[in-house]
DNA sequence: ATAGGGTTAG
């Protein structure tokens, strides 16, 4: 072991702790150590010794040359590197100057004196396992790399990086980091805003800011890397303010795509449209030649998705389509999804059609399949994942998680469960959590309670809350309080912070009139600051959203909203409706609490609906939260006396009441 | 050769 090997305090340049560093005593021949990843356990080289290597005073000179060749090279200066400096680069050090100290076995090793591949090859091998191979490969390439002694390049770097943000393991990435430093690729464009990519994926928008900062010349892409981090995070704010320090020659399609990607991902859909807007308003005024591609478009369409905007989605297929852009798979996809989640089948099944054979993977059949089991359609799902076997396509978690709860709110339980057990045997998929949650959902559902608490009990991973959650919300259905307290208690510990599920249990509780223990769950509730998310519901009448707030009064129509609800009861009474009090949570007299109900967001917007649309016209409405169990019975009524069909997504799946009935089958 | 997209769960 070299005494110097590990000069960190002495190095300005570090921002590492020093643990992560492994065991300096520990000789610096390739070591496997474990490294814990998220899904699997991985085994590397351990990349720590190896990078102490190049923590000498030799390194360290080295950089500091490289650090001021950069700045300034020095008049007349003539490279010895084979490749000249160029403006673009900036002026790299070659790789053969930085000397790497012998290793234990003495072998003292540069570029000149190695025997093996040049790091122009290595760089080539690695780009292979970047493009082709796992994020483990590359490293494991890499590693190699530094073994012989070779000193990676500023080419080298980003694709280690893009590995390591692979991962994501912060330590890892953070020694790759530190190895960038001391060989003095901090400065390059392509290796900073890969560094902020790579601290971005690891989950610390702080050090990606940091470095950042640091940079003297940033290009786009540490923009967009930033923009996308923030967004990544949930910090909207954050990443519109970077967007809008960015001078508008400085924006890219890259830029634009990641603020409206992030829109639509932080569930602000009206911004993202907007956004999408504002960029054609650009490309129609300027020629720049910056222009929304296949990837803004398919960025945008979940937005239309997420805010069940019919009109707006149709209008950007037509957009994508004079484009030439609907002929990507991903923009297809995302079209398939958009018109699932708008309530029209009929056009996604007709975009799934339209898909190419060979661009069917696995991404386009889930898509389909989500969109049967978002609509009840259990038999539709189960012959989709038929046909997607048939076509040599392997299913993956998402198949089966999609596919398990088709058949759940399908009826479809023998299948189901048949599919669960086939999912390791046949297909090699390990049954996860949320599959778990979706075979209790099944048995539940089916009022086979005991069979899913014992599901539950035999599980091999830890139960999550989708799990219990799956129970309890089946024991409502089958009024079984003994396994609900069950459900409840692991979930009160398991997410804290969610209101449902006191409420589930208060109300079970005040069912059969035990008012104390009702009483008790809701001063835990507001002991806990434990907030309800207010409803909302929405409905798109010739292109514009409508939207209303439950309990909420400010629409500009609401007078007549209100006088329409109040006569409801007495039109619906007759064809054989009861309000299902049970629904509220206040504590309020029985006249109270049916007032209560009638101000729920979603029949706001269904009784807007009926006001506002011709007679038979069909009426979408979409809900944040799940459906009331009051409102959906009322909904029922509606469709079956004034004739109309209404389609109601709420936060888990499609409602099409119809004559007195729903899709759901009340399995909701 | 860097950055961005599409599928999921009561």
């Amino acid at each position: 072991m070299h005494a110097n090997s590990l000069t960190l305090s002495q190095n300005p340049m570090h921002i590492f702790d020093q643990n992560y560093i492994q065991d300096p005593t520990q000789d610096s021949q390739c070591k496997t150590t474990p490294i814990q990843s998220q899904h699997n356990r991985i085994r590397l080289p351990s990349l720590f010794p190896l990078i102490a290597r190049y923590r000498t005073p030799i390194a360290g000179l080295a950089r500091r040359q490289a650090s001021m060749a950069r700045l300034s090279p020095p008049p007349g200066h003539v490279p010895i590197s084979p490749a000249p400096h160029t403006e673009d680069t900036g002026g790299h050090p070659s790789a053969a100057k930085v000397r790497v100290p012998p290793d234990d076995l003495g072998h003292r090793s540069t570029l000149s004196e190695t025997r093996g591949p040049p790091p122009l090859l290595f760089n080539a091998i690695i780009r292979g396992h970047s493009r082709f191979g796992s994020p483990h490969s590359v490293l494991q390439m890499f590693v190699q790399m530094l073994a012989i002694g070779l000193a990676p390049d500023h080419y080298t770097f980003p694709f280690v990086l893009k590995a390591s943000a692979d991962i994501p393991l912060f330590p890892l990435g953070q020694s790759i980091h530190s190895l960038c430093l001391i060989l003095g690729f901090e400065g390059d464009r392509y290796v900073g805003s890969s560094l902020i990519n790579m601290y971005v994926k690891c989950g610390d928008v702080g050090r990606a800011r940091k470095v950042f900062d640091g940079m003297f010349l940033r290009d786009a892409s540490c923009w967009n890397a930033l923009i996308d981090g923030y967004m990544k995070t949930g910090d909207v704010r954050s990443a519109e303010e970077v967007f809008g320090t960015m001078r508008e020659t400085e924006r890219n399609v890259v830029s634009w795509t990641a603020m409206i990607a992030g829109y639509s991902q932080n569930g602000v859909a009206d911004r993202a449209l907007g956004l999408f807007d504002e960029f054609l308003m650009t490309v129609r005024s300027g020629c720049d030649g910056v222009r929304p591609n296949w990837m803004t478009v398919a960025s945008v369409l979940p937005a239309c998705a997420q805010a069940g905007a019919l009109e707006q989605g149709r209008r950007i297929h037509r957009y994508a389509t004079d484009m030439g852009l609907d002929r990507h798979v991903g923009v297809q996809i995302a079209l398939v999804t958009m018109y699932a989640k708008c309530g029209s089948l009929r056009d996604a099944h007709s975009c799934f059609d339209r898909i190419c054979i060979d661009d069917k993977d696995v991404v386009a059949w889930n898509a389909m399949i989500t969109a049967y089991t978002s609509h009840g359609m259990g038999t539709e799902a189960v012959e989709t994942f038929e046909d997607m076997i048939r076509s040599r396509v392997a299913p993956d978690a998402i198949t089966f998680t999609s596919l398990l709860s088709g058949c759940s709110h399908g009826g479809l339980v023998d299948r189901g469960m048949k599919y669960f057990e086939s999912m390791k045997a046949n297909h090699n998929v390990e049954p996860r959590s949320e599959h778990y949650a979706c075979v209790v959902d099944l048995m539940a559902r089916a009022g086979r309670l005991d069979e899913a608490l014992g599901i539950i009990e035999r599980m091999d991973v830890e139960p999550g809350a989708s799990v219990w959650g799956a129970l309890l919300s089946a024991c409502r259905t089958h009024r079984n309080l003994d396994i609900a307290e069950i459900a409840a208690k692991r979930l009160f510990m398991l997410e804290p912070e969610n209101c449902g599920n006191y409420a589930l249990l208060s109300n079970m509780y005040a069912n059969v009139g035990r008012w104390e223990e009702a009483k008790r769950l809701r001063s835990l509730l507001k002991e806990r600051g434990v907030k309800k998310s207010p409803g909302c519901s929405w409905i798109e009448i010739n292109g514009k959203a409508h939207a209303f707030f439950c309990g909420k009064n400010d629409h500009p129509e609401m007078r007549e909203i209100y006088m329409f609800l109040e006569d409801l009861p007495k039109r619906i009474r007759a064809a054989g409706y009861v309000p299902d009090i049970s629904f509220v949570l206040h504590d309020v007299s029985e006249e109270e609490k049916e007032c209560n109900l009638m101000t729920h967001s979603e029949k706001l917007a269904v009784a807007f609906g009926i006001l506002r649309t011709r007679a038979g016209a069909v009426l979408r409405v979409t809900k944040n939260l799940r459906i009331c169990g009051d409102c959906h019975m009322m909904i029922k009524f509606v469709s079956k006396v004034y004739e109309r069909e209404i389609i109601v997504r709420d936060v888990n799946r499609f409602h099409c009441f119809k004559a007195g009935v729903c899709s759901c089958r009340d399995y909701w």
